[in-house]
DNA sequence: CTGAAAGCGCTTACAG
DNA sequence: CTGAAAGCGCTTACAG
């Protein structure tokens, strides 16, 4: 910029007039500095801008996921990213791979970069250390799991609910012995979608069989195993509670040549489920809209908003394909 | 920074070095700084550190996809979060959606923000304006596409020669009439890919039919319209250049009930391939290496390696899974 | 309308 | 080992 205003033959200040648009600067000028910054390439450093300016907005944003190649995940990136875009805000983005440390590497290395909000898939349990950046003023909004020790906005699927209807579907149809397979307890998400499970079985008067439970599930890989073990004592439907798990049960069901025998509904939608034989039926979530609502949140503070803390919850829906809607078969082994 | 130093009763100086912890400093006055630190909650302002600091990185990256939602793209940024992990380099990604000027927005917005570098799969048909950056000395690296009107690293599959084999395994099968359907030929990878495919045929003295070449499809819905459009000529096979592409046709398939009639192969691997009936043989790219490798290139640049740009080539991967395998049958229509 | 000067939060020679 | 001072690239009152 010293040089373009060397070329220009005007002062630091006058470029910066031009550069940004603002002031009233003689079209003659305004001429000479913008064939400077031609002739020059020069593009304004707008980390140096957004230092001394007084709103000090860095335009960007932080969003720390469980892995941004994971297709729940990526969409919610996609929402967030489309409500930036139409307010010229960059996403930070970074994968925690349920790994406390690095969910809090990836806020920490974001907020020291000053982004103007933050938005987190929390995986660890206490998001206390986001405290001083929260006092300091940096909106925070979680996304598929509610914060612990510290407020913030937050938005979530239904998942208790939804895991809740998955289950009367497969009661509906006369299942009693449904298996249900599931990430750690710990993890929100999967102990909501437990506890939609157990209340839907208790609503209906079933004891909850531990036997047909598997929890800790995270990858396909797990889960195919999983769900081998688990067909041992020979559930009539199975309720996986997560996409990466649906997939390795489906494979397992496959496998063990059970896929129309034993009924299935998975929590997450998956792509091609409608051209399987049968065709998978889902609890649907909307990770797109997750992602804008949570955008959304996010610039509603930046435009001044100071409320309570709010708590967004996006429903969920059934969508029946074939799998959820088969009826109990009597054992075979 | 300055209200540490207040409360520490040091200068900002030594504040700045037992942050950084470079020069030593004596460990009383270190553990007054970092008492300070604790009670403010300190965190150091990244980006103002890096616009004074000698080096001037910012330990930053900036990608730009075509959509970080598409499974394929979102490995790819997988691949490239992962090496940039661990030099603790994070980073910046936007959606160009197939428009060039988003692609040239997104580029020059991490430009100004000082990323250490860029890797960009274009979309755009001229990349010149990345040049004074380029001068500048910011490294550039391609990713799925060569860049056009500027020089750069890039790293792209095989598609040619993925697509060549494709079409070649249905060719040993007996086909002679096999349907392409891709995107626009504008898009590098699309026009890359109907090469190999009539290279493949020309290779078995086939003349290529335009009636069974169907370009400019680029979403599922539309693939889904274009297969049905191709099959009333009733191809004995389908060569599918992309992931969306084969969903849609494996759609209009299974619609018209010829997914165990009509064979196909897709370029890219789909999750749950392996599970439809027949599973779907593919081309398989590997973008997570795409995104391994593009990201290594860029940190050798980084790392003060100034040789002339290199093309990396991923090899792609054949894998049968049964409807590659389909025998031509007699025309039913 | 334009420029000289101060300063954003930090780092880094330079003295001491 | 520590501090005072200059300066990274920019913006913004303040005069003129």
């Amino acid at each position: 910029m010293k040089d373009v205003a060397g070329i220009a033959g005007v002062s630091l200040a006058t470029v910066s007039r031009v550069v940004n648009g603002n002031a009233d600067v003689t079209p003659e000028l305004a001429a000479r500095v913008h064939e400077a910054v031609d002739l020059l390439g020069f593009r304004r450093d707008h980390t140096a801008s957004s230092l001394r300016r007084s709103d000090r907005v860095s335009s960007t944003l932080g969003i720390v996921l469980e892995d941004v190649s994971n297709p729940f995940f990526a969409s919610v990136y996609r929402g967030v990213e489309e409500v930036a875009r139409e307010r010229g805000v960059l996403t930070l983005a970074g994968s925690s791979d349920q790994e406390p440390a690095r969910e809090r590497a990836l806020c920490e290395a974001f907020a020291s970069r000053r982004v103007d909000g933050l938005i987190v898939a929390r995986c660890g349990e206490d998001q206390s250390y986001l405290q001083a950046e929260r006092r300091a003023g940096l909106p925070l909004v979680f996304v598929d799991r509610p914060p612990r020790f510290i407020d913030g906005d937050a938005v979530v699927s239904d998942n208790a609910g939804g895991a809740r209807i998955a289950v009367e579907h497969l009661l509906a149809r006369g299942h009693r012995r449904i298996g249900f397979i599931g990430d750690r307890e710990t993890i929100h998400t999967a102990a909501e979608r437990l506890r939609g499970y157990r209340a839907a079985l208790a609503a209906a008067g079933i004891e909850a069989d531990p036997l047909l439970i598997k929890t800790g599930v995270s990858t396909s890989e797990r889960a195919d195993a999983a769900a081998r073990a688990l067909l041992r004592p020979v559930p009539t439907a199975l309720f996986t509670a997560q996409n990466l798990i649906t997939i390795g049960a489906l494979r397992a069901l496959r496998e063990l040549g059970l896929q129309h025998r034993t009924a299935l509904v998975g929590f997450d939608d998956i792509m091609l489920g409608d051209l399987l034989e049968p065709g998978v039926t889902v609890i649907a979530q909307d990770p797109r809209a997750i992602g804008r609502r949570a955008a959304e949140l996010l610039f509603s503070r930046l435009d001044g908003f100071a409320g309570t803390t709010r708590q967004v919850m996006i429903a969920t829906a059934l969508i029946e394909r074939g799998s959820g809607e088969l009826p109990p078969q009597a054992s075979s082994s």
